[in-house]
DNA sequence: ACAGAAAATGCTGCATACAGAATACAAAAG
DNA sequence: CTTTTGTATTCTGTATGCAGCATTTTCTGT
């Protein structure tokens, strides 16, 4: 992270494969998106529109709009006469999130396990595997990543939209802080033990243990993470 | 509803009181939400920007801005190089809705009970006391007005401020479902019914009773609206 | 030297202008 | 009469320009 802020590639011009008609807006939303979970703009830091616009080669109109996005996301503040700032989270907040995301984890399990189709679950066992992997290689950024995507798949598997949209902005909100935790051996082990456990209620269909086990393991995020907000 | 389309007021000139300075992007969030919910403009509509920001007597530019924040809320959908439309949702996405709405409301009754003021509490039964006196004389609209703000206060309760997000989000997205949904007699009492259990479970700050309450609303409430989507 | 006021600078908020894409329409061909 | 293709119009997407507010800097008086 703490990248150097570099202009977005606008790949309306040619490469390889269909010319895909990539809307700038979105382009532009999720660059920011990453710039703040990444920590290139940090909690509190103003995000200067003409300043900002330069660096990244577009005008303050898109910019202006993409911001306004990521206002209603939650991941800045709209100060009147002032702008936009980065939101800061307290350790209340994220408190807070991890209690309602441990709830709705909680929910996605119960109707993950009725939903869920039989090739769906073996895709979360193949991302938990390769996750597995990276633990045991000791790659943290992966290992990372794929746990995020494990938890969404788990999301994904309850076919419920309106769950994964909340989900979904929570996390992100999340991924700020929990990117940050670097959890000691022995905590980073109960954590892999908790997704072994999960993995194997879901091929059961046991709703009640796979909601426990992710109710659980939310808990113990919170543990992990307390310490570093 | 259906309202006709006015120009909003803009009151940073005169009038009485305190010069408020109302920031132009809130309030046209504000009204176009409003417009949406109320049903002036129904799904699958095109949100002409042209001609709305014309009738609203604002330029292009805030609006554009208005509409993507909507579109992060959920109430508007982008189409790439063709605008916005106003989303329409599906009776499984009204379900779906209204089960993680249920969810969420279970856990605002359990942390309500706990984090509370005796004031609060009060101001809730207050609420719930106007909104028993507008059903006997069968106010329909005010019902409605107060019902929605009493769920909400008992997750203004909660003290979570994420949950309280998500819980407006979900709640504004089924507003306009909501509205529709116009009950018989005999269910609308039943409701009122839920109520009482639910301010005297919750006067009692028994969590497990409020909680239980309350997702047995949003259960029933699905078989009250089913109807109409 | 210091406090307060006034000017100056920089930025946001809104409006307008321009370019490109999508759609609607019309004319021509089958 | 249907289909297709070329053209015109309309609307979106982006850039730029201007006015007002906030903040900072500088000037002035004690």
């Amino acid at each position: 992270m703490m990248n150097e802020i570099t202009p977005l590639e606008r790949r309306a011009d040619g490469g390889p494969g269909p010319i895909r008609r990539t809307a700038l807006h979105d382009t532009l939303v999720s660059h920011l998106r990453d710039m703040i979970i990444e920590g290139d703009l940090s909690p509190g830091t103003r995000l200067h529109e003409g300043q900002l616009g330069e660096q990244l080669g577009v005008s303050r109109t898109p910019l202006r709009e993409a911001i306004k996005y990521l206002a209603s996301e939650g991941l800045v503040e709209l100060v009147p006469s002032r702008g936009a700032v980065v939101k800061r989270f307290s350790a209340k907040d994220v408190h807070d999130m991890l209690t309602v995301l441990q709830t709705l984890e909680e929910l996605a399990g119960r109707l993950a396990c009725d939903a869920a189709s039989d090739a769906g679950i073996a895709e979360v066992r193949a991302l938990h595997d390769e996750m597995v992997r990276r633990y045991k290689i000791g790659d943290r950024l992966q290992y990372y990543k794929l746990n995020q995507q494990i938890h969404s798949a788990i999301v994904q598997l309850a076919e419920n939209a309106a769950l994964a949209d909340m989900h979904g902005v929570l996390q992100t909100r999340l991924k700020r802080i929990r990117f940050i935790g670097h959890e000691g051996p022995e905590k980073w082990a109960a954590a892999v033990a908790e997704h072994d456990e999960m993995i194997v209620a879901l091929e059961a269909r046991d709703k009640v243990k796979l909601s426990e086990v992710l109710g659980r393991h939310l808990m113990n995020a919170w543990e992990r993470v307390r310490a570093s907000v």
